[in-house]
DNA sequence: TCATCGCGGCCACGATGTGACCGCATCGCT
DNA sequence: AGCGATGCGGTCACATCGTGGCCGCGATGA
């Protein structure tokens, strides 16, 4: 369809009208000012007909402002309506690895992912995953890192309530199939979880996503169902309290949980659970002895800490590190 | 104009091409299927007209695959090209806020953070500042909060070489009316800085973003300039080096500065250095006694510190700490 | 002062969008 | 197997709309 045989000059190819609106919303997305010969010009259209697909836009609610004078020009800003994001491809990559790495996370966000995963081309899939792999720097440096894609849809699918099949790696490495349907998305110390309602074994479950691999939406859509608590993320915690890693340091600190969150830097690896209005435990746990003396001893610097309990590799070094201390404290200063 | 007087029945309008298609491919981006009735009624069009429509999202190359049957329905998947991205306002603030927390920042996040910028709605900048000073809770708590729109104003300028102005505030808090051409926007340590070259006071200069107020972009260009350092992360920690902040401690760590970055958990309010092969110099600076001590910890954790230099009051926290431990050492276990 | 640019009215012509028909293929349900 | 719902695309007649080429106007900057 569309042949116009004919001119072909340079680079336009005289679309048809809607094309020809979004190429030159995109250029105007692209740079602040564009004179009026530029966009004839790129466009393959008179001036007459460029300043009625202005008009056009403008109509559309899209704010265009021209500036007559030699040095006019058309420029976009900012008007009632958001209109259509025009994005190249890095772009679109890099808005989905902001996304899926955002710490903060809103439902709108896994709704604007959904939107992306939806209608990313597929040339682009390897390289965002690629990309998302490289980018497991931060914040916390041992996450694995998830694919946004795999988030994507997880979140198309809880947003439209469709029964979900993937395939899960479970901590000893066996690959099973599941089908569940996903209630929420979660993202907790730098993992993201799913919390869905297991249909095969009839219970809820959760899922790490970077253990997560090919989701697919079914069919089947599947009713609201109540959560065991009210609050994802109070029952994501429920079941952490469960789960123990490696090494487990826990730590009673003479100081209400919302102050030592308060003044601590970064998130932990772990929970603080309030033991009073103004006591405390924090409960470290790691897989990395590195990782969990860190976090221990920054802890411990708040300098409100009454008891702790840790394994002996954890001991040993933090004890290590006490001597350094008190060696320097008599010699250097 | 388009006064379409008559029906204007529930809800469709039914204005013009353009809009109609943007309207589809909205829909399509906001639920996985639709069927034809569906879109239909909300196009305020007749079947034979969508059908159309979506021929001409097709020949617009993008995916919309349609399934015949009784539960049959279109769907937009992914094709060749990006499709416009319709969001809604919700969407668009997220993205904008996940661009501009996103630890990992390349060029191109910065170029649709500026497209963002440009086209988002009056009534929506308010809320974003809003969401954006409330967010600021990681990963470093006691980061003050960029605006995610001067993040996108400068962007824009850098990538246009427009010669920009803008009102700096300094550390002592009195406000001036700068003139620089921005080079280079850098996140480090949970801040955003803008290395320009100042043209006012003809040297390179480097600015928070956080203390960076109401940039404009003006109509003059800057054309390329040699920055001092080649790479901006370079310049930016050489000015670092420089600055000093209220608690400065300096570590010599038994171990290459590349193993003490792979063993450290999170980013470091300071800096590291090579001091040979296998010793390095780490130089924690910072305006908060908890965060200085807090990171102090976390290095000595490692355990692989030679020596250590401390203003008085890290020192007596931290030596507060090993007491404790030496403590703990004799009687818990 | 003048050239340059954006703005928008007008006109004539051609292209295109539209709804109403049609028969066809495919799918799910009975 | 058959039926109905659905998507697909062809054709036709009609109305609408897009287009380029004019024109004069107003604002801007050299």
């Amino acid at each position: 369809m569309t042949v116009s045989m004919g001119s072909m000059s340079e680079r336009t190819v005289r679309g048809t009208l809607p094309q020809r609106l979004l190429r030159l919303l995109s250029l105007l997305q692209v740079r602040r000012e564009w004179s009026g010969a530029e966009l004839t010009e790129r466009l393959g259209v008179s001036a007459r007909t460029l300043r009625r697909d202005v008009e056009r836009l403008r109509d559309l609610d899209y704010r265009v402002e021209g500036t007559p004078g030699t040095a006019g020009g058309y420029r976009l800003v900012s008007g009632r309506d958001l209109p259509p994001l025009l994005l190249d491809d890095e772009e679109a990559i890099a808005i989905a690895l902001a996304l899926a790495t955002a710490t903060e996370v809103e439902d709108s966000a896994l709704r604007a992912l959904a939107k992306l995963e939806r209608v990313l081309p597929a040339r682009l899939r390897p390289r965002l995953a690629a990309v998302a792999g490289a980018a497991s720097i931060v914040p916390y440096p041992d996450t694995p890192a998830v694919d946004p894609l795999v988030l994507g849809v997880l979140a198309a699918c809880r947003h439209e309530r469709a029964v979900t099949d993937f395939v899960y790696r479970d901590r000893s490495g066996g690959e099973s199939e599941r089908r569940v349907e996903p209630h929420h998305l979660v993202s907790h110390g730098g993992h993201w979880y799913l919390i869905a309602y297991d249909t095969d074994r009839d219970d809820w479950r959760t899922f790490r996503l970077d253990r997560l691999r090919d989701p697919r939406p079914t069919h089947g859509r599947f009713p609201l169902r109540e959560t065991p608590e009210s609050d994802p993320a109070t029952f994501l915690t429920s079941r952490f309290a469960q789960g123990t890693y490696r090494y487990t340091v826990t730590i009673t600190l003479e100081l209400s949980a919302e102050r030592v969150r308060e003044r601590l830097y970064g998130p932990l690896p772990g929970r603080i659970e309030a033991r009073g209005t103004d006591r405390c435990e924090a409960r470290i746990s790691a897989e990395s002895l590195d990782l969990t003396c860190q976090y221990t001893a920054a802890l411990l610097a708040l300098g409100v800490d009454s008891a702790m309990e840790a394994p002996p590799e954890v001991a040993d070094r933090l004890g290590a590190m006490a001597a350094r201390l008190a060696d320097r404290t008599g010699s250097e200063r």
